[in-house]
DNA sequence: ATTTATTTTCATTTTTTACTGAAAGTTTAA
DNA sequence: TTAAACTTTCAGTAAAAAATGAAAATAAAT
C-alpha cells in the first residue's frame, strides 16, 4: 500500500466512524485530512483533496473549530487562513467528551427533571414511570460525574492508573 | 404535568438523544415507550402510540431486538407477539457498549492495521502519518480494553469503587 | 387443506440532511 | 476609497435515510 492509498483509506474510515457517531462524513473527513497533514491546510487545499464545494468546506471547518479540535493559523506573507488539527489524540478525545457532555447530557438531565414533576404520584403507572426515569437520572448523573473527572485527569494518569486499577 | 404529558415528553427526549447517537428517532422512541410501559406491548399498540406504520414498527422492533435491549414475549391465549424492554438501565447501557464496541471499534482497529502496512517508511510524510495512526490505534485499543472490563464488571462495583477511586 | 391471524419484505414516497455555487459580506493593501 | 483576496451565507438542489402500505410469506387454528 502506497502512502497516498493509505491516506485515502484512513480518511474514508474516519468518515464512516464519524457517521455512526452523529458527526457528518465530510466533517470527519476534513478532520482526518488535517490530522495527517504535515502542513497547515487552506480551504482551497481541503476543497480539492476531498472534492467538496467552498460552502461545504467552510461550514464544516467552522464546526470543527466550534468543537475545539481544529484551529486557524496564518503563514508568513500569506493572506488566507490555514487550518490545523489538534494532533494529540487524547486531547481531541477529551474535547469531544466535553462537548458531547454539554450538548447531550445537560439537556437530558433537564428533560428528566421536568418530567419528574408529576401531578399523579399514586397510580401504578406513575410509579413505574418514576422508577425508570429516576434510574436514568441516576445513570446520567453518575456518567456526568465520571466524565467531569476523566476530563480533568491527566492522560498518563488515565492510561496508567485506571487500567492498573481495573485489572 | 400529567402522567400522559410526562410520558410524551420522555419519549420525545429519548428520540432526540438517540438521534445524536446515530440511532434513528423511531427506534429510540419505541425503546422509550417500552421502558415506561407497565405491560408488554403489541406491534399494534406501538403503532398507535407513536403514529407509525406497521413496516416501520416492525423494522425498528427487530433492530432493538438485534441490539439485545428488547425481547419478545407472549400472553396466554393471545396469538400475537408482545415486546418488553430490559428495564435495568445499567444492563441496557452495558449491552449498548458491547454492541457499539463490536460494530465500530473492531472495524476501526482493522482499518488502522491495514493502513499501517505501508511501502514507504522513510519520508517525513510517512512518519507523520504513522505517528498519528499509531496514536489512534493506541487509544482505540486502550478504550477497547477498558470497555471489555467495564462490561464484565458488576454494576455496583462500578458505581461504587470507580467513583471512590476517582475522587 | 383451507381460512384467518400475524409478521416480514420491499418498491415507492416522504422527510431529513448535506451540499453546491453564486452573491453578499469582510478584510487587507495599494 | 476602491479594488482585489478571501470568507461567509443561504436559497435551491441533490443525496441519503426513514417511513409507508400493500403484497408476500409464515404460522396457527378449524
Amino acid at each position: 500500500m502506497t502512502l497516498d492509498e493509505a491516506k485515502q483509506e484512513f480518511i474514508q474510515s474516519w468518515g464512516v466512524l464519524g457517521s455512526s457517531w452523529g458527526i457528518n462524513k465530510t466533517m470527519a473527513q476534513i478532520h482526518a485530512l488535517l490530522l495527517i497533514a504535515t502542513e497547515p491546510q487552506s480551504t482551497e487545499e481541503i476543497m480539492s483533496a476531498l472534492h467538496i464545494s467552498r460552502g461545504n468546506a467552510n461550514m464544516n471547518i467552522r464546526a470543527l473549530i466550534d468543537w475545539g479540535i481544529v484551529s486557524k493559523t496564518f503563514k508568513a506573507g500569506e493572506r488566507k487562513e490555514f487550518f490545523i488539527a489538534e494532533k494529540d489524540i487524547w486531547e481531541t478525545a477529551k474535547q469531544v467528551v466535553i462537548e458531547r457532555r454539554k450538548r447531550e447530557l445537560e439537556p437530558l438531565l433537564k428533560a428528566l427533571k421536568q418530567v419528574n414533576d408529576l401531578d399523579d404520584n399514586t397510580s401504578e403507572e406513575a410509579k413505574e414511570f418514576k422508577k425508570i426515569t429516576h434510574q436514568i437520572s441516576n445513570v446520567a448523573q453518575k456518567t456526568d460525574a465520571m466524565l467531569t473527572r476523566l476530563v480533568k485527569a491527566d492522560q498518563h494518569w488515565f492510561v496508567g492508573s485506571l487500567f492498573k486499577f481495573m485489572k
